[in-house]
DNA sequence: TCATATCGGACTCAACCGGTCCGTTACTAG
DNA sequence: CTAGTAACGGACCGGTTGAGTCCGATATGA
């Protein structure tokens, strides 16, 4: 469980890797393979997916390639990962996807779905900031919280 | 990302509905497998999973069956999840299972890290009991917690 | 106009997972 | 003592999915 796909590593790497980069930087899929030790013909699906979810803008042509359509700390975590994971939920129940019979009568939905709003939130929460400086991001947190959403799982709201 | 597999579900299930009988009842493979429409033979792989990770008591012959070894609110979900899932961890860097050559300089291992213990903590506060009866687990909390732990991802420990 | 890059469909191969089958062992009710 | 019952566990199988590849099409800047 738990486990993101490939593209979806490949993903975080690749925008981590241009966050790093002058903020208007421009990379290729052949540059940034290279680089990252990725196989180009993937690397380049997935910044074909990223650019489609608008996060990255492409430039074609000579000289062309990637860049960040936003800094990383307007980016957040689930954004990143959706475009590569079909289920993000974590039993059959949820996510329309799947094809879970018991709908109506299935005992786990209920309480998994404290647990997956639960998770929902946390990763809304947290942005890219915490890949190009995970140090800085544990001790300042996401900017864009609110001290009063220190809420624990299982805490009443 | 995140979902468990159909063991983990059954597993889930399983503890869910003897945690509903009387404290020691005893329930065969067969019988809890109609009850709640599971295929029998894989079912008793999972009753087997379990009983081996210590959570279940096993008695055979005869009127035998399996029974909890502790109360639901003892049982953690990780234990639950875990002997169905090997790789209990969202990048691979993680894990001693897969196989990150990165090893040293990947980038991702670090961050995730961080949310990665920050998962698990959360799993290991959470008991079956939001299973047993999800609404009153809710508004009163795991028992096992103190106070202070109620701290949110990003926030300083 | 040519080299360069993105775009995106089609395809292969291997691993995994859900599910099944069947023989073995152990225990208990009669 | 015996027959039936139930856990035990290895072997197997087919479908799905995911990682990775190949290649032609399209757009664009030098």
């Amino acid at each position: 469980m738990f486990k993101v796909s490939r593209k979806s590593e490949y993903a975080l790497m690749a925008i981590q890797h241009m966050a790093r980069l002058a903020p208007d930087a421009v990379v290729s899929v052949a540059d940034l393979a290279a680089q990252e030790d990725i196989p180009a013909d993937l690397l380049a699906k997935v910044l074909q997916g990223l650019k489609r979810a608008g996060l990255l803008i492409a430039s074609k042509g000579a000289g062309g390639g990637y860049r960040l359509a936003r800094p990383a700390g307007e980016i957040r975590f689930l954004e990143v990962v959706r475009p590569f994971e079909e289920q993000i939920a974590v039993v059959s129940c949820h996510s329309p996807v799947t094809d879970c019979q018991r709908t109506d009568a299935c005992s786990l939905r209920d309480p998994m779905s404290v647990l997956n709003a639960y998770l929902m939130r946390q990763f809304e929460q947290m942005t890219m900031e915490l890949f190009v400086s995970p140090h800085t991001w544990l001790t300042t947190g996401p900017r864009t919280t609110t001290p009063a959403e220190a809420t624990s799982l299982g805490r009443r709201a």
